[in-house]
DNA sequence: AGCCAGGCTTCGGATATTACGAAGGCTGCA
DNA sequence: TGCAGCCTTCGTAATATCCGAAGCCTGGCT
């Protein structure tokens, strides 16, 4: 038996109306066609859904039964249009966000919780990349949103400033390098290292650098998350390279400056040169970049 | 926005399949047909609904949305195409049944009640009509069904008989016509009458008959139902003309048979000659004539 | 390095569905 | 008897839908 949802509304239409003739005019349809189609609905159903009357038509039991669907299909592709629209429009939706470990782990949670408190209709999905690898998949597409910091290859983004952010090392309190100022990271090679585990962008990024300086670092353990780092360091096992920010949180470490240029770093929030963004994307980089 | 049904299904089976080419061929469609369909959802809506990947497409948010109001749609068309199945075989529908006044206020209720309770899908509804009415309404179909007095035209019609019946003269215990046997109906015009309200089949057949006799009856009143006739001539109040079987009930009146031959009939179930009934009509048809 | 395999899109023509206006039949009413 | 309202049927035109073939792209296999 094949329905069609015209079928069911120019049902309804016409259940409503009374007359075939004045359901086929809410329906916007011609007299002729409302009445093919109606009788096409009873021939698949092999049943008659309304009475022919003298004076109009009235639905039979069946045609009742099938009044009852009709309106609740219909709601629902009403309910189904909305929420289509509300994507459409921006009011529902989902972002995709990339940003470095530093910006990922200590800036971005407490803006993205204002975020998404004030849109809550609006899904977030945050992943851990390095600068460079940020800026490559905004640039193409994969995408909408990126943090990244300065030194990523901006050619085909368009970039906005966002915040400014300081690699630190960590040390015990007692660390013959607490105290230091400007430290060199090549000064520290020798340490021994505690990192972030898997393929955490600022494990990577640091890896380079010290790869850069000819060098492998000593990793004395990886664990889970920046805290975790701090927090075997401030039991007096290995340093640390970390977010200015992170470390402030652990008073009982040492943070020393390093003077590497690659440690003082402006994060840039990126998008796609030229590129319209989605609504939902537009708000979250409006907010990111308004948001203090 | 123009949303189809086979939109919503092949988008189903799509996601289901996890390709397009999966889901055309599940929906029984050409894949350029089903890549078609979906590129049109899409621009409809003015959004991506799927992710085409390198190994096959995965619904974005709001293609998921649209999964979950699809499916409840679709059930939903389930639900009513079984709904109308039941119809169609039968199982659920609708009877009118015309009766006289007799068999639809003594006979029927009880023999229904037994129906309806074994057959809760099917409804029937019960109208009372003069014989000849019922006769006439089934011959030109637009009842299935009806009970009717042989008086009545039986042309075009096929007929079972159904139960014998008797017309009686009921009158308060001390009444001079109490006791009486076999009393002709013109014997008794003088009277002063109870009948029964409205258009009911056994007023205006008893109207007709009194009519007939060249003498118009004399209505003290005009009730609703047979028991209130009943009750009010119990009080000692006119006299009245009630189906035997409704007179047994009431203990305190005296009822006279009445010799007329139109007091004493036999009701057969009537329907169109050589119509097959529809099977609600059927099964009801089947109940009367064996249920005891 | 080159070559299938799997997946999606586009293209052009055949086919079916759908819509429409006009004409016709039926009934009730003035 | 004529008119008005309502439904159906008919023939035609527009529209939508479908399909196979060809093309593009990517990833894996040889």
């Amino acid at each position: 038996m094949h329905l069609d949802l015209t079928d069911l509304r120019l049902f309804l239409l016409v259940a409503e109306a009374g007359s075939i003739t004045g359901g086929a005019d809410r329906a916007g349809l011609a007299l002729a066609s409302a009445s093919a189609r109606l009788r096409g609905m009873e021939d698949q159903a092999g049943l008659a859904l309304l009475e022919r009357g003298r004076r109009g038509v009235t639905p039979t039991p069946a045609g009742r039964a099938l009044l009852v669907h009709a309106r609740t299909m219909l709601a629902q592709l009403d309910r189904l249009r909305g929420e289509m629209g509300e994507f459409a429009a921006g009011l529902r939706g989902h972002v995709r966000l990339l940003a470095n470990t530093a910006a990922s782990t200590e800036i971005l949670p407490d803006l993205l919780a204002g975020f998404l408190a004030a849109n809550p209709s609006l899904d977030v999905e945050l992943q851990d990349r390095t600068s460079p690898a940020v800026a490559q998949a905004v640039a193409e597409g994969s995408a909408e949103l990126g943090i990244a910091a300065d030194h990523a290859d901006f050619s085909g983004l368009e970039r906005h400033f966002f915040r400014d952010d300081r690699l630190v090392l960590v040390t015990p309190p007692g660390h013959p390098l607490a105290g230091r100022g400007a430290l060199p990271f090549a000064e520290c090679l020798a340490e021994e290292f505690i990192g972030l585990a898997g393929d955490t962008a600022l494990h990577l990024h640091v890896l380079g650098h010290a790869q850069r300086a000819g060098r492998p670092l000593r990793m004395r353990a990886r664990v889970e998350g920046v805290d975790g780092v701090c927090r075997i360091v401030s039991q007096g096992v290995g340093v640390a390279v970390v977010p200015e920010r992170s470390a402030a949180r652990w008073p009982a470490l040492a943070a020393v400056r390093l003077a590497d240029p690659w440690a003082e770093r402006r994060l840039h929030l990126v998008t796609r040169a030229g590129a319209t963004l989605t609504p939902p994307a537009r708000r979250l980089a409006d907010h990111l970049l308004t948001a203090r």
